[in-house]
This record gives structure tokens, C-alpha cells and sequence, in this order.
DNA sequence: TCGATTTTTGTAATCGATTACATCTTTTTG
DNA sequence: CAAAAAGATGTAATCGATTACAAAAATCGA
């Protein structure tokens, strides 16, 4: 068994249906790619000899005359993450039935790990690119930035213009999450953070601030917690919580990972959900509406998110992109639920 | 902004270096590919020419000539399962470092869309393929099974000694589950199953009878519920479950979602987990440990898994595959955790 | 130093499709 | 019905690498 050759099934190539049809193979390309090209009874013949054969042309030898691949690279942060995984369902359903593959980078959250897929997607001769970690990839070597392929950031934006974003509104959501929370009557908030430095995270923390002005409080007003989007973020963030000897009793997690995360520590702790704190997420993954009480969260497009990032793409690689819709901000729902609720009378 | 070209930067062909380090296409081949068949002072000065044009090899030039691409097809029922996702990582790691890209392949559960990536697979020359739907993808046009390429079965093995199968101890494992529930005094039990026919169903519930034959119970002592591994298959057995006049106290779910959906629906109907009733789930994913309580269940190498199936399958490409390790089955762990408890007292 | 041997390098064929251009057929038009 | 136009098909170049084979250069032994 051992040292088997596996590719034992002899290839059809495009000459043996030329030959099998009785035409040339200029013809046969031209049935299969453009069809009014041709008669349509050579067109019935070659397509009678491409079943009988069961030919599938070979890609590989299409990439290197067409210079296209159809195939797109998307760089999810962490795979493991059910939002990137979701976004990754609304690409895939769009860029599949348009013909095009994807390969998936997963950087699992450590950025040095892009320069990976940097080298393969330019020498790979990708078509596209879809970025989901907000910061355009680089290598030692060559920026994919340099290399004049199309782009489209989705989830975090990469500022500055230079590609496409489909997001949210991370900014206005933030702000009405803790505007939300204050007419609960919570008058002491905690904000659990994404990476510091990337945009998405600069976006959620400034709403969060505009909503703690427009409530009429300040910077003493609250907490901040810091690390990526992760469980053990919210985990940290409630071990930091529950040492505190004034607790905030609202609390905002820029993404659900971190809510429930934060949510499950402090209840094995002995604190209550909502009576003794409050907590309100980002994203709306499936999980959080398992958990108990259901989380309170805004509703990410997940989906929907996916999709346009694709069709952005696709547009882009068509050379036809129109620049109204250069950037895609798609809206949020408050889904009220079950971890919000009054504040608790001080000193009750 | 419209009609733009992208890709604006000139590639640089190996022709380029070649003059620029004024020898022949053959010796920078040489140089990249086999460094020790040419001299230290031409591998200086074509690596400096590489250097200062920057020049990346096009592998879909490559590739025509060479006839592999260095891709493999990994095909998942359903991305966003933390399961296929976690795998998927250990994959990724394994195949990454070695060189190879991914092109994903999400069925989103539905055996219909096999098709699509059969085509996408065949046409495209991957070099492998892997498999956690559990069956080898069909079109109407060619079978995978019968292209000769090379494939691995993980987390749900296909039966017949076609493909090499990593899975864990499914059948010891579930059957162990109902002689733990046993244990606990319980007399009435439930199975939520997954997708009926498929082989990793089988023997999950092949288990799970064992166990309850090895308990001294019968068909008469346990109910069963189906449907596929997700959350949804969980809630509908819980709304059947809370319907019954007389209800087991011992539920074995043979997947986390599905005894994450169970237990939140009867939480929420008023039932309580573990006091009223006992949940044992399968897969041991990272929201397991979030769930109040914390979910008890099996903890699979889901990353082991991914790198075991990657590794199998290079073997396999490389045509140097041992017999010996033609199935791999990995341990589990059982993580008595929150969700399980002694039995209720009858008619307590 | 010279011929034999080994090592290094170059030339050109090759992978399998697409497509510009040429040629041959068919259709249209006056 | 002939000439012009349009349409269908074929021939051969092309994409950019790898690699068999040939040729050249370096090394070795006597």
C-alpha cells in the first residue's frame, strides 16, 4: 500500500474532446467559454464529446493564459470566532456561485502570522482580497498594499481610503449602548475593549465616550478593560471587575465573546445578572442567545456583512466599482433581552 | 474611480531575474528549487537579483508545469460549528507550515452543495482532499471517489476502508456517557442524535445502546431525538421533551450545541439543570464553558484532529503512506462538570 | 599538462488551456 | 448570381514556470 501512486485516472485533456469531436481545440474552448461563438451543431457535437469524456478543463492551465485564478483570498483574525465564521458563510455563498474559490488565512489573532499569506496570495496570483483584521497585510517581503490587488476590508475598517469597508455602525451602536444602560439608571459603566489600535476598537470606544458625555457623566464614571475579542477577555476584565471595591453596574462589551465571558465569571462569583450588574454585547452571535439570561446585544448583519464585502470584490476585479459604493455601513438592532435591567438602589 | 485597472504593478517573470542576474531561467529555477545543484557564487547573484526585483515566483505557471498546486480541498458540513471551525485551525497550522493553501468548502449542512466543490476541487488539480461531512462528495457530472485524489476522513470516518478515517472513540465514549448517567441514579433517558445514517450518528448511538444495555435497561427506558449537530436540534428536542408525561432525567446529547439548545430551552420552560435533569453533551467546544452551569461532556482534540487528518494526507501526496496508521482514532475526556447530578427523587 | 570525470549552466520542449489572426463557409445584398 | 459581408473554424503563438538533454566549465588523477 505504501509509495501508491494516487492520481491514477488519466486526465482528459482539451485536445482528446477536440479529437473525439472531430474539431480543433480553438473550437472546444470557444463552446465551453463562448457558446454564440459557435454552430450550433458543433456546439451539440463538442458538448456530446465533453460528456462522453467527462472533461473538466484544467484550471491550472486557464490561470496561466487568462492571468485570473477566480480565486479570492479572505483573512479572518480568528477563525474560531463565530462572527468571522458567519461573515465567512455570506463571502463563501456569494463568491461560489460566481465561480470563485477562497482560501482561508487564519491569523488566530496574531498578526506576525500574516506575512504567510501575503507571499501565498501574491504568488498564488489571487484575485482578490478580503480583510476581516482590519490593517492591510505585509510581509518582510512585499505589501499587499504595493501590489494593486483588489481589496475590501469587512467587520473592522482599515482607514485612510485606500480600500472599500462594509461595517456597522460600531460608533453610533456604542454611544446608544451606554445611553441605553444610563436610562436604566446606571450611573457607574465598565467598557470591556477589542485590540487597542485598531479602528473598530478606536470606533466602539469613542461612541462609548459620546455616550458617557451625553448622559452627562466622565471620565471617573468608568472602566475600561482591554484585550482582544476573546472569552478570556471578558474573563480577565470580570476577575479585574470583581476586585474592584466599587463595582460599575453597567457594563458594555464590544463584542459577545467578552459579554459572556465576563458574564459567566461573575455569576460563578456570586453576582447576579442583570440585578447586580448589567451587561450589554456586540454582535449577536448564535451563542448568545443560548446563554441565560439571554444576552442583550446589538445585532450584527453578519451574514449580510459577508455578501457585500464579496459583491464589493467582485466589482472591484470587474473594474466597474462605483464610488458611491466605496464604503458600505449597514445597520444594527438592539436586541433588548435578558442581562439588562434596572440599576440596583445603591447600597441595596 | 469606474473602469479602473488594478493590477497596476508589473510582474516580474523569472526571464527578468535571469537577465538581471545575466544567467538563464533555468539556473534561477535551480537556485529557488534546488540550491545545492548550483554554485555558491551563481546562487549569490541570482538571490541578490531575486532580492532586488522583488520577484515571486507565479505558481500558476508553476503549477501548469509541475502538476500539483500545493492545495488542498477541506470540505466542512458547517463552518460556523466551533467543531469544524476548531479542526479547521489544527488543519490550517499543519498545512500552512508546509506550504499548502486551503480553499474551503462549507456545505452549511446541506449534502446538495457536495456538488459545487466536486467541480471547484477537480478542476482546480488540488492535490487532496479533506472530509468532515462524513461521505465523499458526489456531482451529477464525476464522483471525487473516482478521481484517485487523495482523501481523509475526519471527525465522521467514512466506512469501507476507501480513505483513512481520524475520528475519536465515539462508540466507548457515548456508551460511557449512559453508564456515567447510570451511575447517578438515573433510570429514564434521552439521546438527541445527529444526522441519521451518517456514520459518526451510528456509532455515537451504537454507543449509547450499549450502555444502556450494559446499565440493564431496554428500548423501552430512553427516547430519542434527531436532527442535525446544532443548536436548533437541541431546542426541539427540548420542546418535546418538556411535552412528555413522564420524563427522563438522563439526556445525552451527541453534540454541545444541541445540549446547549436543550438545556437553555428547558431552563427557560422551568426545568432545572442538573436538579431536575442531567445533560452530557459531545465535542467539548470553548462555549461549553460558559454555559451556567458548565456543561458537562467529552472533550475531543479537535486541533489534534485537524493536524492529524493534514498530516495523514500529506503522507498520502507524498505517496508514502504507512498502513499502519491508515485509521486514527484520538482519546477523549470526560469533563464532569456542572450539568449532570444525581437523580432526582421519583415523584420528588 | 592532458584527458576523463564530475559539476554547473544553457537551450528548448513542455504543461493545457486561450485567443489573435488567417482561412474557409455561409449568408446577405444589389 | 456574383461580390461583399458576416460568421465559423483552424493554426499557431502565448502565458511563466520546470526540467530533459546538451554543452560548457571545473575538478581530478596520472
Amino acid at each position: 500500500m505504501s509509495r501508491q501512486r494516487w492520481r491514477t485516472v488519466k486526465e482528459i485533456r482539451i485536445a482528446d474532446v477536440a479529437q473525439l469531436a472531430g474539431v480543433s481545440t480553438a473550437t472546444v474552448s470557444r463552446v465551453l467559454a463562448n457558446p454564440d461563438q459557435v454552430r450550433p451543431k458543433t456546439h451539440a457535437l463538442v458538448m456530446e464529446a465533453v460528456r462522453r469524456s467527462g472533461y473538466t478543463p484544467n484550471s491550472t492551465a486557464r490561470n496561466l493564459r487568462t492571468r485570473r485564478t477566480m480565486t479570492v483570498l479572505v483573512v479572518a483574525p480568528r477563525l474560531t470566532n463565530p462572527v468571522f465564521a458567519q461573515v465567512l458563510r455570506g463571502v463563501d455563498d456569494e463568491l461560489t456561485q460566481n465561480g470563485y474559490g477562497i482560501i482561508v488565512g487564519n491569523l488566530d489573532n496574531r498578526t506576525e502570522r500574516e506575512a504567510r499569506y501575503v507571499d501565498l496570495a501574491l504568488s498564488r496570483q489571487v484575485d482578490g482580497v478580503l480583510l476581516m483584521n482590519g490593517r492591510i497585510p505585509e510581509s518582510g517581503k512585499r505589501s499587499m498594499g504595493e501590489s494593486g490587488l483588489p481589496m475590501v476590508a469587512m467587520c473592522s475598517a482599515i482607514p485612510g481610503g485606500r480600500v472599500p469597508n462594509v461595517t456597522v455602525q460600531d460608533r453610533a451602536a456604542s454611544r446608544k449602548a451606554v445611553e441605553y444602560l444610563a436610562q436604566l439608571g446606571h450611573r457607574k459603566f465598565g467598557y470591556i475593549s477589542g485590540v487597542p489600535g485598531t479602528f473598530i476598537e478606536m470606533e466602539r470606544f469613542t461612541g462609548f465616550l459620546e455616550g458617557i458625555a451625553a448622559a452627562g457623566f466622565g471620565q471617573e464614571d468608568f472602566v475600561r478593560w482591554e484585550g482582544p475579542f476573546m472569552f478570556s477577555t471578558g474573563v480577565s476584565a470580570a476577575q479585574s471587575f470583581l476586585r474592584l471595591r466599587e463595582r460599575p453596574t453597567g457594563i458594555f462589551a464590544a463584542c459577545d465573546e467578552s459579554a459572556i465571558g465576563f458574564i459567566k465569571t461573575v455569576t460563578t462569583a456570586g453576582v447576579r445578572v442583570p440585578d447586580d450588574v448589567s451587561v450589554i454585547g456586540f454582535d449577536g452571535i448564535e451563542f448568545a442567545d443560548y446563554i441565560e439570561p439571554t444576552l442583550t446585544t446589538f445585532q450584527q448583519p453578519l451574514h449580510e456583512i459577508g455578501r457585500a464585502g464579496a459583491r464589493t470584490l467582485l466589482r472591484m476585479i470587474q473594474g466597474k466599482m462605483d464610488p458611491a459604493e466605496w464604503d458600505i455601513q449597514l445597520p444594527l438592532r438592539l436586541l433588548e433581552r435578558g442581562t439588562t435591567g434596572p440599576a440596583p438602589r445603591p447600597g441595596g
